[in-house]
This record gives C-alpha cells, sequence and structure tokens, in this order.
RNA sequence: GGCGAUAUAGCUCAGUUGGCUAGAGCACACGGCUCAUAACCGUGGUGUCCGGGGUUCGAAUCCCUGUAUCGCCA
C-alpha cells in the first residue's frame, strides 16, 4: 500500500483577512502539495481556520456580535481569498465545531491516562471591573528589572526580562486601566519538562523532522537557560474555547485545540471518503509534514510532538519552518500601506504572478523572502511573460498563422536529440527539486528549458525556412510546441490556470508530472491560441499602496492601547523646544503646580505651568534646561494662564524632568 | 538582554563534502533577427566574495573576532 503523505499548513487566525504575508505558506504548500499529486503520491493538503481564543472573544464583543458569527464570518472569507489564489486545500475546516471538539476531549482524556496532567493553583491577576481573569497581553505594568513603564505582563521590551504576571510593577488592566487584584485559581498543566519528555524532544529534534539550523534553535530552549516549564493548557473563562469537562468555567488553551485541527479537520476529509481517522493519524503508513513560519516554532517542535506521544498519535515526519515576508526590504507597515490583503491584491494583479514570484524566491530554509515591488514587475514581466508565455506564443502563432495549425514530426538530427536529452535530463532535475521544496531552483531550471526554446527558434528561424522548405518549418515549431509542453507541465503547480490553459492550446496531457512523457506531441492539430498572460503595469502598486494606506481599518486589531503607532507628520505637528527656565515660583493654593518663566529663544519668555511641585522645588528647577511643548494650546490652570507644558518622565509615580542637557540652547527644536 | 540568521556584480540571488581563471537572471552597452505579447538571439565584468586574524598546499566556503542589517523571544 503506496503510503500518504498528509501536508498541513499552519491554521490562519479567523480574526482578520488573510494577507500577503499568509500566502507565503500557504502558496507555496499549495506548490508543493499539487506537485507531489502530479508526481503520483497519495498526498493530502489539509488546513483550518483557528477559531478561539481571548482577542477573537474580545474583538466580537467590540463589535457587539458572537465569537462564532465573527470567526464564520472570517471563515468564509478566507475560503473566498484562497480560492482566487489557487490554494487548492483537500478539506479546510473550522477549528470550532464538534469534530475538533471531540478530538480534544478523546486527547485530553488519553493525556490524563498517560499521566501527563498535573492540577496546580496559580496566582493570577483578575480585573474586578471587567470580572476577569488578565492574560499576559491584558495586564500592562513596570518591568520588575528595568523599571520601564508601559509592559505588557510577561516580556519587558525594554530590556527582554522575562517574569510571571504577578512580578511585574504597578500592573494594570489594558481593557479599563484599573488595577487588578491578585486570586488565586487552579489550573491543568501539561508535564513538559518531565525528563521523560526531554528526552523524547531531544531525540525528536535530531530524528531529520527539523531543517539543521531549526533543530540547533529549538535545542537551545531545552538545554539553555531556564530549560522546559510545564505547560498550561488551560484559561479561566470568560473565554472562546472548548470547556474543560468537569471543570466549571475552565477553558482549554487555544494553543492546545488549535494544532488538534490539523487531526479534526483530517477527520472530516476522512469520513467524506470512507476511511479511518486512524488510517491518518496512527498509522506508520502516513507521513505527517507541517509547515509553519518562524514564528511559531516553539508550538510545533515541543508542546506538539510531546502531545501527540502522548495521545499515541503519529509524530510528524517534517516540520518545515519558512521565513516571514517582508515588503521592499522591510516588515509590512500599514503606515507605509505594505499591510497587503489578499483580495485587494488579486482585484489589481493576476494572483498567479505572486505565486509565481513566490516560487521564485522560495528557499529551503527559514529566511525571510522579500517582495519587492520593482523585482516583482521585473520578474513577472522578463521571465514568465517574455520567456515562458512568449516562446508559447511564437511557436503556435507561426503554425497557426502559416502552417495551418498542424504539428510535423520532430527533427530527427543530433542536435534535436541532444536537446530533447537535456530537456528531459531538466525535468528529472526539477521533479526532484519538487520533492525537496526547492522551488527557487525548479524555476531556474525551469528558465533553462524555455532558453532551449527560444534558442532553437531563433537559430532555426522557421520564417526563413518557410521561404525554402515550408515542412522544415514545421518541424522547428513542433519542436518548440512540445518545449512548451514540458513548460507548462512543470509550471502547473505553480501557476495552475496558466498551465491549463496553456496544455489545452497544444493539446498536451499535464496531469502527470514526468519528464518520460515529453516530447509526444507530434502530427497532429494544435487547438485555438488565446492571450494567455499580460505584463504587469509598476503603477499597479502604487494605486494598491494608496488603497491600502487610506482605507480605514475594518477589523479592530488586539488591544495595544498604548502603542497606536503615528506617522511621522503627525510627530511633526508637535513642536518641542529648549526652554530655559528663568523664574519658578509655587502656584498659591496648589500643591502641585510650579509657575515657570521660560526662555524659549523667543522676544518674551513664556508662562508655563508644571505639575511637578511635589517633585521639585523652585530652587532645584530654576536655571535648568528643560524640553517644553512649544505649540499647544493656551490653557488656564489655578486662574493662571499656561503658555505650553513641561515634559516629565513618569516612574513609578516618580517625576523626573526631561533634561536636553545644560549645553542645549534655548529655542532649538527638539526631534 | 538572550538566541539565531544574513553580508557575493548597480539590483535580486546561486555557489553541493574547502579545489581550475567566483557564476546566473535583470539592468546597462553594442551587434543580429523580425515568427512572437517591442518579445527573441549573440557579445561585453577592474566583484577589497562585509573588516581583521587563524587553520590549510589551497578559503566565498572551516575556526576566532569585529562591524552592519534583519528576525524571534512561548
Amino acid at each position: 500500500m503506496k503510503q500518504k503523505i498528509l501536508v498541513t499548513a499552519a491554521l490562519p487566525y479567523a480574526n482578520g483577512s488573510i494577507h500577503l504575508g499568509h500566502l507565503v505558506e500557504y502558496c507555496q504548500t499549495d506548490m508543493y502539495v499539487r506537485a507531489l499529486k502530479q508526481l503520483g503520491e497519495d498526498a493530502l493538503f489539509i488546513c483550518a481556520d483557528d477559531a478561539h481564543g481571548t482577542p477573537i472573544e474580545l474583538n466580537a464583543k467590540k463589535q457587539g456580535i458572537t465569537p462564532e458569527s465573527l470567526v464564520t464570518h472570517y471563515h468564509e472569507e478566507h475560503i473566498r481569498d484562497f480560492a482566487r489564489f489557487d490554494v487548492a486545500f483537500d478539506h479546510f475546516s473550522l477549528t470550532h465545531n464538534d469534530s475538533n471538539r471531540a478530538i480534544v476531549n478523546e486527547v485530553y482524556q488519553r493525556l490524563i491516562k498517560a499521566g501527563q496532567i498535573e492540577e496546580r493553583e496559580i496566582d493570577g491577576n483578575f480585573c474586578e471591573h471587567d470580572a476577569r481573569f488578565l492574560p499576559d497581553r491584558f495586564l500592562r505594568g513596570t518591568c520588575p528589572r528595568c523599571k520601564s513603564a508601559d509592559q505588557y505582563g510577561d516580556v519587558c521590551e525594554k530590556c527582554g526580562a522575562t517574569y510571571t504576571t504577578t512580578e511585574i510593577i504597578d500592573p494594570k488592566c489594558s481593557l479599563c486601566g484599573n488595577t487588578p487584584v491578585i486570586r488565586k485559581s487552579s489550573h491543568l498543566f501539561f508535564k513538559l519538562s518531565s525528563a521523560e519528555n526531554i528526552a523524547f524532544l531531544r531525540s525528536f529534534i535530531t530524528s531529520g523532522a527539523l531543517q539543521p539550523d531549526i533543530a540547533a534553535f529549538v535545542k537551545n530552549w531545552i538545554d539553555g537557560g531556564e530549560g522546559l516549564r510545564d505547560w498550561c493548557i488551560t484559561r479561566d473563562g470568560p473565554y472562546f474555547g472548548f470547556p474543560v469537562p468537569g471543570k466549571p468555567d475552565k477553558f482549554f488553551y487555544v494553543w492546545l485545540d488549535a494544532p488538534l485541527g490539523y487531526v479534526a479537520s483530517s477527520a472530516e476529509w476522512a469520513e467524506k471518503h470512507g476511511l479511518s481517522l486512524e488510517s491518518l493519524w496512527q498509522s506508520p503508513n502516513t507521513r505527517i509534514e507541517h509547515v509553519i513560519g518562524k514564528d511559531i516554532i516553539y508550538f510545533h517542535t515541543l508542546f506538539w510532538p510531546a502531545v501527540l506521544k502522548h495521545a499515541k498519535m503519529t509524530i510528524p515526519s517534517r516540520v518545515h519552518v519558512h521565513g516571514m515576508l517582508t515588503i521592499n526590504g522591510e516588515k509590512m507597515s500599514k503606515s507605509r500601506g505594505t499591510f497587503i490583503n489578499a483580495a485587494p491584491f488579486a482585484d489589481v494583479v493576476d494572483a498567479q504572478a505572486l505565486r509565481f514570484y513566490y516560487a521564485c524566491k522560495a528557499s529551503n530554509d527559514a529566511s525571510d523572502l522579500d517582495l519587492s515591488f520593482d523585482d516583482f514587475v521585473q520578474r513577472i514581466n522578463s521571465e514568465l511573460v517574455n520567456k515562458h508565455v512568449n516562446l508559447f506564443s511564437r511557436a503556435t502563432r507561426f503554425l497557426q498563422s502559416r502552417l495551418g495549425n498542424q504539428l510535423g514530426e520532430l527533427p530527427s538530427t543530433d542536435d534535436v536529440q541532444a536537446l530533447m536529452y537535456k530537456t528531459v535530463a531538466l525535468g528529472r532535475q526539477i521533479e526532484t527539486h519538487y520533492r525537496n521544496r526547492e522551488l527557487s531552483h525548479v524555476m531556474r531550471l525551469l528558465g533553462d528549458i524555455a532558453d532551449i526554446g527560444n534558442e532553437y527558434m531563433q537559430s532555426h528561424a522557421p520564417w526563413d525556412q518557410m521561404k525554402t522548405d515550408p515542412e522544415a518549418a514545421r518541424l522547428t515549431c513542433t519542436f518548440a510546441v512540445n518545449i512548451c509542453h514540458a513548460l507548462a507541465m512543470y509550471l502547473s503547480p505553480v501557476v495552475p490556470r496558466l498551465a491549463t490553459a496553456m496544455a489545452s492550446c497544444i493539446n498536451a496531457d499535464i496531469s502527470r508530472m514526468d519528464a518520460g512523457l515529453l516530447f509526444a506531441l507530434k502530427n497532429r492539430p494544435i487547438g485555438e491560441i488565446t492571450r494567455l498572460f499580460d505584463r504587469i503595469e509598476k503603477e499597479v502598486f502604487d494605486t494598491l499602496i494608496a488603497s491600502t494606506a487610506s482605507a480605514p481599518v475594518q477589523e479592530t486589531e488586539l488591544p495595544e492601547p498604548d502603542l497606536d503607532r503615528i506617522s511621522i507628520d503627525t510627530f511633526g505637528q508637535v513642536k518641542l523646544r529648549v526652554g530655559h527656565v528663568l523664574q519658578a515660583e509655587p502656584v498659591p493654593k496648589s500643591n502641585k503646580l510650579l509657575k515657570l518663566m521660560i526662555d524659549l529663544g523667543e522676544k518674551q519668555p513664556r508662562q508655563i505651568l508644571a505639575g511637578i511641585a511635589q517633585h521639585y522645588t523652585p530652587d532645584l528647577i530654576r536655571g535648568r534646561k528643560v524640553v517644553v511643548v512649544a505649540n499647544l494650546h493656551p490653557a488656564k490652570l489655578m486662574g493662571l494662564e499656561s503658555q505650553g507644558m513641561v515634559l516629565a518622565v513618569n516612574t513609578a509615580g516618580k517625576l523626573i524632568v526631561v533634561d536636553p542637557g545644560q549645553d542645549a540652547l534655548p529655542g532649538t527644536e527638539v526631534r
């Protein structure tokens, strides 16, 4: 019985639209699976939408809809978007359904049986205002190590310290801003750090399932620093997820049920095809391959194989990690308009062009892939259109316009024999590269095949042959058409619609990828010739970026209340100037305000009130250089006009006036 | 801060276990062709292979170190 290859792509989160970054993974994996199938492998492409977790729950709440209708909305949208990009899953499910619920409960029972689950009581931050425990992301506070303010509940972005949500100083709920209280709550832990599991994971990462550099990377997590911790697999309600049987108000953590979505989606496919789930996930005859981005290595190389092992399911043969997408060399950015969703892209550019481009640039390692607009336009126009499509066009149209649409024999000369041999050899290499996911190598060799056709046309010049020997011209074009057959065959996983159109024009079969089937087109008519692909105008990206940049943000992003990005222009509207404090005196009846006269390099010093009296005496501030917001509307405080604002840092309740240094000249702009 | 990756022609990148004079595409220049979606073919490279040190008969490749850029941090 033939081995089955079950390939998965990571589950997209049903809380937003598919964008070009997602598509790197789905397009590449789709090309890989299509190639496997055409090579005669029994391959399956399985995926699902990831429906659970706090961000979805909160986003739904914000929009006044149920989480179910939110994820259904995105699920339907994702299906439409994937179809436009020819991403052809064998099955695409949603993790919030009964089949996944059944799998999760079953695996939970198996983990308990295997002695891998332990209940422990832990401290958590509970917000009484919102009546909920606050996960890391919904807690902000001051880093206990470097004292940077306004950091996440688990890690400091300034100094990189990691800590627990109970260690952070001055915690605040990022939903309502109130101070949470510490409450105990009991949770279930998967015993990831046991000696047994660590030994297993060590063998897993060296089993060949991971690229070598990824294996080294993961090994650091196991052996380095703090080592592995046990993994908390539950969350307190309210939480959008599956309830834990027998544990009121506890839910399974999304990262437990999401990867099990691979299994549940497989189960749905199996049922549709009259097969058992066991034949897919509990059979040595099935090879499991995951394709993931490097952002989720942790879950797929540690938790996931360990969970599968104790659930007595098949350990992945391969966890293939790819890099992230950058655009014009930088991370995708909403303010630069390069955060491009799938649908608007497909509205202005044939989606196959993106597949072609990604194939050209795809490496087999985890290095990032850059989409440069200039490079994209150049590559599509010069390689796809000028080289491949144009070869097709020149060969077929010559036959059509001058030779009655009829193919002849293949030339029997030695040079043609050699070229056929070379083409078949290139085809064999391409087949190997497809199996190894070396798509950029595929594309390079494909270019070599097109060169053979173009060079042959050029050197044999059928337009000259026509003058003396029309049948010789027919042979020349017949050879070129057979080269086009090779192009269509090997392009078909990458640009399936284009390849199918090419094949049907020349009545060629490309359902199987096999170099042995080439050079079979002779002595028969070719079909109707159509224009296959148009060049891309560089300007489409200008309009795409303009529309993306100006479009209102449709869906709510994860709550990041203090991280709203502004443009450089917005920042430029704030005029910050160096000021010299000439006079300082207390404001009567105020214990917070000081009245300052500040020289901003203008004709008259300005009167500015600063709320720093509890931290600075007049003597302490007088004579110092400060930073002032110079273009604030004047305001009246305690009956006195303030013509600006002095900048100060609030560090754990203590104010420190921002100091530009005594050498700074009054009036100098601060940027 | 920790860990990792990358650095090769104007641009995008190949370069397998160290091994001839370091390659390809694009761009550019010149020449050819006119079937083709102004496409195609040919010719053209003075590249501190990021800097510095080391191992070696021999280093783009291996080791150390420095710099820059990028990524990840449950």
